[in-house]
DNA sequence: GTCTATATCTAGATAGAC
DNA sequence: GTCTATCTAGATATAGAC
């Protein structure tokens, strides 16, 4: 617990809290290393000190990430609540911190970076969010609520990615361009939690 | 009709369609002119004799995508079947015609054009897929299948949205990689958009 | 641990011959 | 209309002083 420590744990921090930031809303090829750099107050090549590359520290800030995304999620899923205030809750979540996130991280991954930080990448992706929602669609399936493999539904995992894909595209950007004007005016953030959750279990038909 | 503008006609459809295969399979950052010019036999400045640079080019081969696309998916909204139908056939077509594109595009029109371009490309993705498949849509609020926005219901445009999202989630890839595992094994084609308009209309739940 | 200076590489774009 | 040769800019990464 030096003083050197810490400062190096502080610096990593701040380089990591930067780099997320600017990769999670611009993306992995458009960010420079130097934008990072700037936003934390450093010159480029200080970051080589802390990490072995921009790959590296795209890696390290996407296992940031989604270890944040397992401890909320899980916690969740763990709730003592009814299954559909957990896909709500889960929702809620993912409105809150992971914009634009998903999108922006699935065409990084799958277009962006070599196959070995894929498939790193990848296995963090399903261990911190895949995982835990499925555990709650899973409850789901299990209560009659969600329709279960045998009855000619999803497996839980695949239904946990359609739900971030539904959540990734109503969720609002910060840039409101000519391509995505259905995201606007939305309303609040759990009406918006709801109509998510709503149209994974019940779609847009008149019912 | 000499058989210069003939030569010239002939290369640059065939510009197009590397420029076309490349950008929608691996985006507009990654794919480099020179790739392009290898792609269809050329060096890489004979490009600039027919476009006048790489953004320049990119714009033209989504103008030509997005134009086929207006044709086709209009020709399907026209046409005098039962809506679900319809939007089956919408489906079926997006899924022959549009891998991986949808998300590839939406990304790159998001992150990595000018705004000029953005802008004009955003009209004309709303013209060649948003306004063909939200006739369709309108159709069938009118008849009660879809819920319409005085019932709480989206507006046309937005369920067109939420339907090329739903599409794309689901669309194969040619690369099968870590991320994207619940692509896998979805059986043939018809059955897969039968599932996609299923999914929009009712959603995953029990029923 | 961070800096300045710089090497190296890649990719878009231009010049001018044929 | 396409070629060879080259310019230029921007970005990752390294060397070495402090």
């Amino acid at each position: 617990m030096t003083a050197t420590m810490h400062d190096r744990d502080d610096t990593e921090r701040a380089i990591l809290a930067a780099a997320r930031e600017l990769f999670m809303t611009h993306g992995y090829r458009t960010v420079t290393t130097r934008q990072i750099a700037d936003a934390c107050g450093l010159t480029q090549p200080a970051l080589y000190h802390h990490f072995s590359g921009k790959e590296a520290l795209y890696v390290a800030t996407l296992r940031s990430e989604l270890a944040q995304h397992e401890t909320a999620l899980t916690g969740i899923a763990r709730r003592d609540a009814p299954v559909v205030a957990r896909l709500h809750d889960a929702v809620r979540h993912l409105l809150r911190t992971d914009n634009p996130g998903f999108e922006q991280m699935q065409h990084d991954i799958a277009v962006e970076v070599s196959a070995a930080a894929r498939e790193e990448i990848g296995a963090a992706f399903i261990g911190g969010m895949v995982m835990p929602l499925a555990a709650i669609v899973a409850d789901a399936q299990r209560e009659g609520i969600i329709r279960a493999p045998d009855a000619g539904g999803m497996d839980a995992p695949a239904v946990a990615m359609l739900l971030l894909s539904i959540e990734s595209h109503f969720s609002p950007t910060q840039a409101e361009d000519a391509t995505t004007p259905w995201r606007t005016g939305t309303g609040d953030a759990d009406a918006l939690a709801a109509r998510i959750v709503d149209v994974l279990l019940h779609g847009v038909a008149s019912r």
